[in-house]
DNA sequence: GTCTATATAGCGATAGAC
DNA sequence: GTCTATCGCTATATAGAC
């Protein structure tokens, strides 16, 4: 079962008005999409029928058969749209002034609550959960999220060695590091359903002590530069 | 669906020996349990029929419905019975001698191979899928592993700490750390089906780059303390 | 291209013989 | 207590009217 989906991502409506005949409702498509996105963020592939996404959608069931061919493509297509949604490219686009442990701590409070985010949890669910995901979701799921943060994060990370200011012989190696520990055992539990609100504090205290043990580690010993240092 | 499963756990079939009228099978009972954990591990929830596991135990379905009632007992039944195999109680009963490094390489070269064996990989994706997981099997879970596994290292932790060979001010905090660390991005390549098998190496160079991260944000600036220190 | 109505198949759970 | 045979339900996918 789904694993030889062959999927045309991303997906391009576009083009099939281009086809024979009366071109397709366009809103009718997006709405369809957006449905599914919707419910099989909510509940997993087994449990979402083409007639709660038909009704959810305000359309007939025949409707979506003809825009999306079966069941397995409209999940390809809703999953690989929600990848794209997941990571806003200006994540890192934070305002670069201020300390390394600030700057730190900014970064990591914007990816914290990106992944903690409720679309974003939904498809980790998706994607750690069995049933046999395509390989192609995957891939487009690990380089939206984790490959595109961290080759950001890494040109960050590299600007700063360079003025001294961290010791760190892999870059790459520090990189996922950073981003697991402020992931950390709190991410987990909220993944696994076993703490679906932390409060404030608790994520507060979390962020700084990741940020803390991260320094620590890869401060030099013997601090030479200061602040103003910064890479602008 | 499957929230209000009654649970009772552990599993006790004896007592149902007990019960009027002629035993039931005690290795059916196994039978039955035994194929329900290999498919459940194997596919998720949904994609597991009854008939398949009545096919696997080698037993008729009826027989499964009289031994568990229905399916979502099953799968708890199923479930809570890998939780308890996940995590074996001498994890941490390693000979206790060489460095601390030494000592941190072989719990994290353990607790690794551990988290990355296929049941319990098998059990995390149960857990972090979606499918209305019942609360109580999400606390078996978490019970089972990581909290003891926590409550056994902040010992071991305490111990070194109080030789001054460890400076750290939170130890719960820095033992959720060093497991994190230790499950690391690899981890969760493993879990996503990204990385089915990682080399050796790679896995080596992992775990020791956690534990160099871990030694060097806690360990005393100038360390006043030898290996010779050790807790015994 | 979109709708209502239906064909086909597989599931969980049960009835009745032994 | 265990089996074979079956019910009742729901799912995906399609046929034919408009």
């Amino acid at each position: 079962m789904m694993t030889s989906t062959p999927l045309d991502l991303p997906d391009r409506p576009s083009l099939k008005t281009l086809g024979p005949g009366r071109p397709k409702d366009m809103k009718k498509h997006a709405a369809i999409l957006n449905a599914a996105k919707r419910l099989f963020a909510q509940d997993s592939f087994a449990d979402v029928s083409m007639d709660r996404i038909a009704a959810e959608a305000g359309v007939s069931k025949l409707t979506i058969y003809s825009h999306f061919g079966d069941k397995e493509t409209l999940f390809a297509a809703a999953v690989s749209a929600q990848c794209q949604e997941m990571l806003p490219d200006n994540l890192f686009h934070i305002r670069q002034q201020g300390t390394l442990r600030e700057q730190l701590k900014m970064i990591a409070c914007a990816f914290f609550s990106m992944i903690c985010a409720e679309q974003t949890v939904n498809v980790h669910r998706i994607m750690l959960g069995h049933g046999n995901i395509d390989m192609t979701l995957k891939h487009i799921f690990w380089k939206a999220g984790a490959e595109r943060t961290h080759r950001i994060f890494t040109k960050f990370l590299q600007a700063w060695i360079d003025t001294g200011a961290l010791d760190i012989a892999d870059v790459d190696c520090a990189s996922k590091q950073f981003f697991t520990l402020i992931k950390g055992e709190l991410h987990m539990r909220i993944i696994c359903g076993l703490c679906n609100d932390p409060s404030p504090e608790e994520v507060e205290a979390h962020l700084d002590a990741a940020v803390d043990f991260f320094l620590r580690a890869y401060t030099p010993r013997m601090p030479a530069v200061t602040a103003a240092d910064a890479p602008r």
